[in-house]
DNA sequence: GCCAACGTTGGC
DNA sequence: GCCAACGTTGGC
């Protein structure tokens, strides 16, 4: 069986990769997604295992600042039931809830992020899905270009 | 804060 | 089911 790599947009004001960190047992379900592109795929396809690269948007520099695991696969998002929630839905029910979520564990924060600006810049990222449909929020990531932000993730590691 | 891209809603 | 109006996202 072969784990995915997913790529989670959030914003670091709200919930960062910092607040993942924090949680207890460094873990946290990922709820608020209100997209049905993005909920198909928490719903259908994120397995427990998968890695998830956790990206900050919204923020002075957007971008790819670590790794999370898996740790719960997808179950009714609670916060869909809360009518003070901000990302409420009075068009659920219990019986058939619309949205979902995953849970994830920490991984690790690189030691330095990897921009957008140096993902755009990057030909081998041409077809990434963060470059051409940048504002979904659940994204799809190729074992090469994940192997691809490794190495970079490598070479910005060791210090110039 | 602007604005382009794009997702959602609702009248017909 | 079309499509105009409207809302949201998110880089800049």
């Amino acid at each position: 069986m072969s784990q995915s790599i997913w790529l989670f947009k959030t914003e670091p004001d709200v919930f960062g990769i910092a607040d993942l960190m924090n949680a207890p047992n460094q873990t946290a379900a990922w709820d608020g997604v209100r997209n049905y592109q993005a909920r198909n795929r928490l719903r259908d396809e994120i397995l427990v295992g998968d890695t998830v690269l956790i990206y900050h948007s919204s923020c002075a520099t957007p971008a790819i600042v670590g790794e999370a695991r898996v740790t719960r696969s997808a179950h009714p998002d609670p916060t869909q039931f809360l009518p003070e929630h901000p990302a409420y839905d009075d068009r659920s029910t219990r019986e058939a809830p619309r949205w979902f979520q995953v849970e994830l564990q920490f991984a690790r924060q690189y030691p330095s992020p990897i921009s957008l600006k140096q993902i755009k810049q990057n030909p081998d990222f041409d077809d990434m899905e963060l470059v051409i449909r940048p504002r979904l929020s659940i994204q799809k990531v190729t074992d090469q270009e994940y192997l691809l932000i490794e190495a970079l993730c490598q070479s910005m590691g060791v210090s110039a």
